[in-house]
RNA sequence: GCGCCCGUAGCUCAGUUGGAUAGAGCGUCUGCCUUCUAAGCAGAGGGUCGGGAGUUCGAAUCUCCCCGGGCGCGCCA
């Protein structure tokens, strides 16, 4: 509703400011500082005064006086050198969001929007790292869904890479197990886990003799391309193993996708070679005949200056090949591929097929050179807006990508190509020593240690998890011992996975999180769990207060208005006011794709919510009017901070 | 060398397009459970917003320079 009103108030003023004084610019509108200044403030007067070289006071009282009435607004005032302060007509704004609550998310729109998230490697389990990833996709997904756009979630699957070759090598070279050994142990429940140490334990063997490595790698990975062999079957057995691992960790989080996009069919589809075509026609990539890039097919790249006329080493040395010498495409190649078949602008589908080993929740498809499945919903169709998380590392290869889809004319495409960039996650010093890692005396000294998949250096995201449901389990069995065990577990769970994913969403994109157990496990404060706590609270004066509602009057818009605007009324104006601007929040989560910004509400709503608390005893409030107001406002909060909640992928749990 | 990100309280971080007295959590100290759940609340203390110059009526926010940290720039992905 503040969204709503912060429109209305901006239209008003551009129109008003327009006609009288005949310029056109652009309203700033803010929160002023304290709430006796009004809920919505506009600098706009100091601009106009510099326009007309008039004093900004003088203005804003002219416009203040003449704007006219604003639908919801109450008045407009004139404060210091020359703000308009908007209060709002409370009563209103009371009605208003009782009404806007009641609706769930805006209307499906047309078009499609493709985000792309998680995309881990299957060759060893998930780490914290890649939770940061799928936690931001399926927050932002979430929210994205909530303003009505229809979203597909897609997690790409490099099955043929030399990460999953490296795990090849590990267990037919270095460990000389059989395929049909790697299929039994594929077959177990933590087989992710042992990829971990397998992988890790094959790369240090791979750098100790690089010669023998490139040997292999390239065997592996021909192989693999070709589907041909032991090492193809096996690189299918451990792949398709680790992804359904992969899907249960994130199911665990309530993680769930449409698709997963393969990158083995990219290749047998030839999905590459027509966007070779295109490519090539349209003069986006250029065939280098000399030079150091000799025989391969470039891309032209100027980084920095941008002054067009660079000599041509440095041309050269920047331009980024998209086709070996040796004839075989890049990653940023196939990416590029993916990236117009995701616009629908490469002329070619996937076939598709139910994934076998999907969590029940949502039905899961995935591609396949296989026969199509009819059934499968059409997911080549073109996606309006693409969200690409992926973290900030690889900000230069996206950008690539979007280079490529301009010069290839497609700037609409390029602009609508969104790399939902993140930075990483670390690890605290103390953290990484209590992983068993030793640490030289450079890391020692530094904020945080990066995680390495390749030293085995991380926190697996299932150890996580364990850890965070045995410490809020036993709590929940402290403070309710009547609570049968199923509930103890299902709220455990609840609160585990909110203390995650709050953790993970709090920080903006672009803070390194250097993670510490002690901070992942801390349930107060700043946390998932305090924010549902005050829902659990609220539930537990809606449990009590049920026979006291139904016999409550309804509350006239008139009770509210007044109560709102009376002496104790700036506490509960304070509450109300937050509830109703989950929308203001949301669009500026939107606006900035920063999803921590809900998360800053959620946590805004339940820290107004816990002063409210204890400034009113709501159930044996004597006025009876007065009691169904209180009662009425606690479940308004309720609503928005579930709603809030639920954007996050939180639940909040019936107690706690 | 070039490009991107970061530097705000002891620690970890907010501060959307420049706006009113720079905020929160943790930690420290002091209080509050016979009351709707104390995973909570109240209070205290804590700041040259890395440094300097500039633009502006107004700068943590924009520009430039410098300092410190991270990342990227491969016929790897």
């Amino acid at each position: 509703m503040y969204q709503t009103l912060a429109n209305r108030l901006c239209e008003a003023l551009t129109r008003h400011i327009g006609e009288r004084y005949g310029v056109t610019l652009e309203i700033a509108l803010e929160r002023p500082p304290k709430l006796e200044l009004g809920e919505l403030a506009s600098p706009v007067c100091f601009e106009l005064a510099k326009r007309l070289k008039r004093a900004p006071r003088q203005i804003a009282q002219e416009i203040a006086a003449n704007l006219g009435h604003v639908e919801g607004v109450a008045r407009i005032e004139v404060a210091g050198a020359g703000y308009l302060n908007t209060h709002f007509d409370r009563g209103a704004f009371w009605a208003s969001v009782q009404e806007e609550a009641k609706h769930g998310a805006a209307p499906e729109k047309k078009e499609k929007v493709i985000v792309e998230h998680t995309s881990i490697n299957p060759n060893k389990a998930a780490h914290i790292g890649h939770l940061r990833n799928a936690v931001l996709g399926d927050s932002m997904a979430r929210v994205l869904r909530h303003m009505g756009e229809r979203v597909q979630v897609q997690n790409y699957i490099d099955n043929t890479g030399v990460q999953v070759a490296d795990a090849v090598i590990g267990f037919l070279r270095v460990q000389k197990l059989s395929l049909d050994q790697v299929q039994k142990l594929a077959a177990q429940p933590k087989f992710d886990y042992l990829c971990w140490d397998v992988y890790a334990d094959t790369t240090e063997v791979l750098e100790k003799d690089q010669e023998k490595a490139a040997e292999w790698r390239a065997e592996t990975l021909r192989a693999i391309e070709e589907g041909q062999g032991v090492a193809a079957k096996m690189a299918a057995v451990i792949a398709n193993a680790v992804v359904s691992l992969h899907l249960k960790t994130m199911a665990r989080l309530g993680i769930y996708y449409d698709l997963l996009v393969r990158e083995s069919e990219i290749l047998h589809l030839k999905f590459w070679d027509a966007a070779f075509v295109e490519l090539k026609e349209s003069g986006a990539i250029q065939y280098a005949t000399s030079g150091k890039n000799a025989g391969c097919w470039i891309m032209p790249w100027s980084q920095g200056t941008g002054n067009g006329e660079e000599n041509g080493e440095e041309a050269e040395a920047q331009a980024k090949i998209i086709v070996r010498s040796n004839g075989t495409v890049t990653y940023v190649g196939k990416d590029i591929a993916y990236q117009l078949w995701k616009f629908g602008l490469l002329g070619k589908d996937f076939h598709y097929a139910k994934w076998p080993d999907a969590p029940a929740q949502r039905p899961l498809w995935a591609t396949t050179s296989g026969a199509n499945d009819p059934e499968a919903p059409h997911f080549g169709e073109a996606a309006a807006t693409v969200y690409n998380v992926i973290d900030s590392r690889q900000a230069y290869l996206q950008d690539v990508v979007a280079q490529g889809l301009r010069a290839l004319g497609r700037t609409r495409e390029a602009e609508r190509s969104i790399h939902l960039s993140y930075d990483i996650v670390a690890l605290t010093p103390r953290c990484a020593r209590e992983l068993g890692y030793e640490l030289s005396a450079e890391e020692a000294k530094k904020a945080y240690v990066q995680v390495s998949g390749r030293k085995g250096l991380g926190v697996k995201a299932d150890d996580l998890l364990d850890r965070l449901e045995a410490a809020t389990l036993a709590e929940v069995k402290q403070r309710h011992l009547e609570m049968p065990e199923a509930e103890q577990q299902r709220t455990a769970h609840e609160i585990a996975v909110g203390a995650l994913r709050f953790f993970l969403l709090k920080f903006t994109r672009t803070a390194i999180i250097a993670f510490d157990f002690k901070d992942a496990l801390s349930f107060e404060g700043e946390t998932g769990p305090y924010c549902q706590y005050a829902v659990v609270r609220i539930r537990g004066i809606r449990r009590k207060g049920a026979e006291a509602a139904s016999a409550n009057p309804g509350v006239s818009q008139t009770f509210a208005a007044n109560i709102l605007s009376g002496a104790e009324g700036e506490g509960l104006w304070e509450s109300v006011l937050l509830s109703g601007s989950l929308d203001h929040a949301i669009e500026a989560a939107i606006g900035a794709q920063e999803p921590a910004f809900v998360a800053k509400y959620a946590f805004q709503l339940a820290q107004v919510f816990n002063l409210f608390y204890h400034k009113h005893r709501i159930l044996s409030e004597e006025n009876p009017e007065k009691r169904a107001f209180l009662l009425r406002l606690t479940e308004l909060v309720e609503a928005q901070l579930l709603r809030a909640l639920s954007l996050l992928g939180i639940e909040a749990p019936e107690k706690m």
